[in-house]
DNA sequence: GCTATGATCATA
DNA sequence: ATGATCATAGCA
């Protein structure tokens, strides 16, 4: 399977996540195709780890894309970020559903993730993502779970696809 | 050093 | 609708 490469992640956020739809997620024996994703824009986003003071966890965000970022939400449950946008430049894309299973949190429990996983090279390192099927259609919606900028339309599921 | 809080999930 | 549960941030 073909790895997507940095220059992939280099992009604006949104098409980001758009393109992460229908790709596949390896880690190690495991795999599953990403069906629901949103960006975070960081600078522009209140709802953004990275919105606001610059502290040591969001300065993730500004560096190098196709770095993972993984957070403990609520004492429990681990979320899977992928960091976007050149150096300079916050921005991620937090990964939402792989196949039937939804939710963050669940994704990383199924996959084992944890706090070591945070900075994470997924171009080389033991996480990566690979092409897959283009074969559905993409529906954008608003982000939910938030409690700021709920109403942004950046939120992608893909619809009915031909999953692999 | 101590406290508040959060991109969630499971249960009633 | 509410509780579980802990890493990080912000302040004393």
């Amino acid at each position: 399977m073909k790895i997507l490469n940095r220059k992939f992640y280099a992009q604006d956020t949104v098409d980001v996540a758009r393109n992460l739809l229908g790709k596949v997620l390896v880690f190690g024996d495991k795999q599953g195709t990403i069906t629901e994703v949103e960006a975070y824009l960081g600078d522009d986003d209140p709802a953004c780890h990275a919105f606001g003071r610059l502290t040591e966890r969001k300065k993730i965000f500004f560096g190098p894309p196709g770095i993972a970022y993984v957070f403990l939400a609520y004492g429990m449950h681990w979320c899977f970020n992928v960091i976007t946008e050149p150096v300079g430049k916050a921005g991620c894309v937090l990964i939402q559903g792989i196949n039937d299973t939804f939710g963050p949190g669940r994704i990383s429990k199924l996959f084992g993730f944890n706090g070591e996983h945070n900075g994470l090279d997924i171009t080389s390192g033991p996480i990566t993502i690979c092409e897959g099927s283009h074969d559905f259609d993409i529906e954008i919606t608003p982000r939910i779970g938030l409690s700021q900028a709920v109403d942004w339309p950046l939120r992608f599921v893909a619809k009915q696809a031909n999953m692999i």
